[in-house]
DNA sequence: CTTGATGCAAATAGTTTGCAGGCTC
DNA sequence: GAGCCTGCAAACTATTTGCATCAAG
């Protein structure tokens, strides 16, 4: 496990070979996803932000969220809500997502990570990532329910 | 493989015994997802619906769908652009998406279906479905690209 | 200095909701 | 006939975009 400078120094090395400019919001979103847990949306990155970067607004933090994205500095999670959430992209893992309060947990599971494609998937085009979404609902709000 | 006219035929039964009324609109509705191969969106269904029912709006197209999706009737498939998708709640099977056009595409694959999940994830909660989205970029695509 | 990034405000796009009338059961 | 469902219009929420200014390389 790598330490937040070295990733966040990675991450401006990172940037600058891609040709965008290290500003002080970009390292400051990333440097926020990197300390997270929980998958946030961009509004909820917006509000923890601003504790550090008063002035930053949200347009930027979607600008820069979809930047980093199409670079594959971050991931986009794909989530029942229709509502974007990202997270830094680390080693390979799966999601586990509860379908009443949202959360989003991640897991891994080498077995699948191992499991060769159909091959009818090799003709389809360029496979980039495969990524395996498990559905249900957490014990939270399982016992929430009872009530 | 069922015949169309008994797939509907089981899902008016299942909406009698769910308690929701079969309507027109939804039988539509759901007959046009049965024939659709695209996992079309709101919008799109709308629009080929409206050749049959001209005077169905968009906002029953919605509620409709999500009706159908929290009984379990049909499956929201989640996108990169955030924008929903629905198919028909069919045989087990998987996702193939390609980030330039959003093409979904299904693929079965029993040696995934058949994985055993990490133990940890049995204490997180109740699990309902797992499912691999494999995103990519399609050969159509692809040549695209090259031009 | 040049070009891309930011902040502001306004525009979009997808989706949801309140209400009155209509249709299923 | 009772209550859920629909259509219409308006509201909302998440996200994007145009433009002038600002800062990184």
């Amino acid at each position: 496990m790598e330490s937040v400078s070295a990733q966040l120094e990675e991450f401006e090395t990172s940037c600058r070979s891609l040709g965008l400019k290290v500003t002080h919001q970009r390292v400051e979103v990333f440097r926020e996803l990197l300390m997270a847990i929980d998958h946030p949306a961009a509004d909820k990155l917006h509000q923890r932000l601003r504790e550090k970067l008063p002035m930053i607004s949200l347009d930027t933090v979607y600008r820069t969220l979809t930047t980093l994205a199409k670079y594959g500095l971050i991931n986009r999670v794909e989530t029942p809500e229709s509502l974007a959430r990202f997270e830094v992209a680390q080693i390979r893992h799966h999601h586990l997502i509860c379908r009443s309060c949202g959360e989003i947990k991640d897991f891994v599971c080498p077995i699948i990570d191992g499991v060769a494609l159909p091959d009818e998937l090799q003709t389809w085009g360029k496979i980039d990532n495969k990524n395996m979404v498990v559905y249900g609902v957490c014990r939270k709000c399982l016992k929430k329910k009872q009530h």
